[in-house]
DNA sequence: CATTACAATGTGAATCATTCACATCTTGTA
DNA sequence: TACAAGATGTGAATGATTCACATTGTAATG
């Protein structure tokens, strides 16, 4: 009881990165504030948050703003990244070999990894040091120069890596996508990577949330035929559903709030 | 004025992880409480920080807890890896190419690398990260399976990538150290990619905490003689600094407390 | 050079979170 | 069942934090 009390806290804290006491005590009305405080001492001495005046902060959260501070703000859009991040988790079934791409809705995918016998790819140095935290996967990085906006590794030698190895599942992100240009980045090094993983993959699951629909960047590095499940929140303009119909593409609606639930199963 | 007290403020927690601030109250007793207070707040919101009740973390800091806490305290003789850092800093000249290793006192030389133009190799996801602060240097990561323990990269791959590349100073660590087995380390493919290092490197910087010399981990990367200087905090004993005299090795010895003047220059 | 504006700093009262010690209630075990 | 150990609740005491306001320092402007 204790420990589903403290494991619900944490899952919470985790996801909304900063939170007061005074929202635990709404969220769980049947203990008093003094035992919630207890959970957070418990917490703290986990190493997973760190507690403030009036509440706590999620450490791993905090770590995400301090790393994506030179490039926007990490909380635009969450709700959505996690509630995508929770379909995505969906597709991850034991044994299988993934790839995750850089991007701070792949590290909300990172953060729901069950932790189960998985090998998995990324290209991203803190996605991969949030997946070691389970020790049933093992991680893998590709090598390479380190793009310090995006936090992801590319370059031929990242590429090099990649040979004689084999993804079943790879969770990509964009930065933009249209019906245009399909799945486009702002860097050539890292759409060549991309466009490696895409030809590499037997199963491709793009994740996108709606801030990016529509838009375009310099690179494609998909298009939308290539993508056999694509993930986003909020609703697709027609155009796009017809198109992803034609292209045999599977797309799962992601609404904020689904994390709990999500069973209606679209795989 | 205000500048350059809040820039003491964070490297004082920053070297210190977490501050009470009845203790900055004393570092710095020309201020009044009020004003620390809206330093930290300051801080915060550049996310160096968090402020908690009574005083303040680094978040870089809580970070290191949280990926080390499988496999020993970070605290443990956390000042001596500082020094031994402040010292190794002095190695550093802009221009060069240079290999870190893994490892809490590698990361402890990370966070004071000065931003300048250098090209910085590592095999440690989490060091490449605190690097990538840095808007002048150049980061890159070996490729491979990450060893959750050491958060270390290693495998054919992380050695494939060194090829053509050239390190002009390697900052490395050993998990041990002794006059008959050299520099050792646990794991065997991680002493590979060392070896590597050793080879390739121009001149070779050894890190080496007291609590590790007079002991062996089953495999050798090193030998005494392969390092041009030797880093370490505390006093050598006699037979060591023999041994490290003929084999031509630089010693400099790091006290703990050093940090700020360290100019006597055993360089 | 005086003046104005603005940011930085200090002060003390009011507020609020936190801690502490103690009482009570669960839970698991012999 | 009885006991021990851990979990939880309560309210007073403590201590940190905030707030509004006064003051000082600093830089730009006429």
């Amino acid at each position: 009881m204790t420990a589903g009390r403290r494991q619900t806290l944490n899952l919470y804290i985790q996801a909304k990165g900063e939170v007061r006491l005074s929202e635990l005590e709404e969220l769980l009305p049947d203990v008093s504030s003094m035992t919630l405080r207890r959970d957070l001492e418990q917490l703290e001495r986990d190493g997973e948050i760190v507690r403030t005046r009036g509440g706590a902060k999620s450490i791993a959260h905090l770590s995400m703003i301090r790393e994506a501070a030179y490039t926007q703000r990490v909380g635009e859009n969450l709700d959505a990244k996690m509630s995508i991040a929770a379909k995505a988790v969906q597709f991850v079934t034991p044994g299988r070999s993934l790839y995750l791409d850089a991007g701070t809705t792949a590290m909300c995918l990172a953060q729901q990894i069950p932790d189960e016998s998985l090998f998995i790819l990324t290209s991203a140095p803190n996605i991969a040091l949030e997946l070691s935290k389970n020790r049933n996967v093992r991680v893998a990085l590709t090598g390479g120069q380190l793009n310090r906006d995006t936090l992801s590794l590319s370059g031929g030698e990242a590429m090099a890596y990649m040979e004689g190895l084999n993804i079943d599942v790879a969770f990509l992100t964009a930065s933009a996508f249209s019906l245009e240009s399909g799945f486009t980045v702002g860097d050539r090094s890292e759409a060549d990577l991309k466009r490696l993983i895409v030809r590499k993959a037997r199963t491709r699951v793009l994740l996108l949330d709606g801030s990016k629909i529509d838009r375009g960047m310099p690179y494609t590095f998909a298009r939308l035929s290539d993508a056999e499940i694509l993930i986003t929140d909020g609703p697709l303009p027609p155009s796009y559903l017809k198109a992803a119909k034609q292209a045999k593409t599977t797309v799962v609606q992601a609404n904020a709030g689904d994390e709990e639930k999500g069973k209606e199963g679209t795989a």
